[in-house]
DNA sequence: ACGACCGTCCTATCGGTCTAGGACGGTAGG
DNA sequence: CCTACCGTCCTAGACCGATAGGACGGTCGT
């Protein structure tokens, strides 16, 4: 799971975790059932402290996409998968048009903006494969 | 001016104040030699402290962008337009990469984000006619 | 000269977030 | 049973930005 975590940024640690774990959970990477990091382990990875993973796992599990077994572990809930894409197709979506709303009127030619979302997805396809293998790892 | 600051936003109010600056400058609502709103009147404006305001005045006079005289006002430099449209066009180009990068990830069709560019072009220019008029008003 | 307005600076305080370190009880495998 | 690991909670502190309020000197029209 990708869980670098950039503390200049300004979305706030504990709020990329999140992102981190649900762009995890809606690739696949995680399925219903699967046990997430330890709180101690994931903090140890991204450099964070476990407090910030507390925050971030409890966020999630107010979403639903994952429940805490007190003492065993956190996983991903049945739901998981779905919430985490719905929110990822939502999320994504506002800000994409924030985005391109905000580029057209800085002047941006729309045939530009056209070609950054083939480049995206031409780039996306690369990364793809390595995700099915990650998994099908798994 | 667009003096609306979220303060809920994840982009500190200060930051806002100097995009919305920015925004008038490159549209051409704030030319060379105009002066900006006064540090106090735009904080009642904006609803924020006069400290917020000087702090942005203080970055937009970092970029280029304009000029403080003391005891008279703040002033947009020669260089004013240049330096908000090359910033905006970066800016905006940057982050509109992000979001297309995210976008595509989280399985968003590509017809579904040129759509969103067609729909943000028609309705800039919409708002643009009233900046337009604004500018000749001025 | 005077008064209104201006930018600037200073100190103190508050709020949110992350950090630090320790403590508790639950779970599970040997 | 016992040990290791787990999630959870707590207190304390640091840090950053915004806020609050006051003070200073410069500018400009009258």
């Amino acid at each position: 799971m990708n869980v670098r975590v950039d503390p200049h940024s300004l979305v706030p640690p504990s709020q990329q975790l999140v992102a981190a774990v649900l762009d995890a959970i809606a690739a696949g990477e995680l399925a219903p059932g699967d046990k997430l990091p330890s709180v101690r382990g994931l903090a140890g990875e991204a450099l964070v402290n476990p407090n910030t993973v507390i925050k971030a796992y409890r966020d999630l599990e107010h979403l639903g996409a994952t429940e805490g077994r007190n003492g065993s572990g956190v996983y991903v809930t049945a739901a998981g998968p779905d919430v985490a894409k719905a929110l990822r197709l939502a999320e994504t979506l506002a800000t994409f048009q924030q985005a391109a709303a905000a580029a057209v009127r800085a002047g941006h030619d729309e045939q530009v903006l056209r070609a950054a979302i083939t480049q995206a997805r031409g780039a996306r396809e690369l990364g793809q494969g390595e995700a099915g293998k990650q998994r099908s790892k798994a």
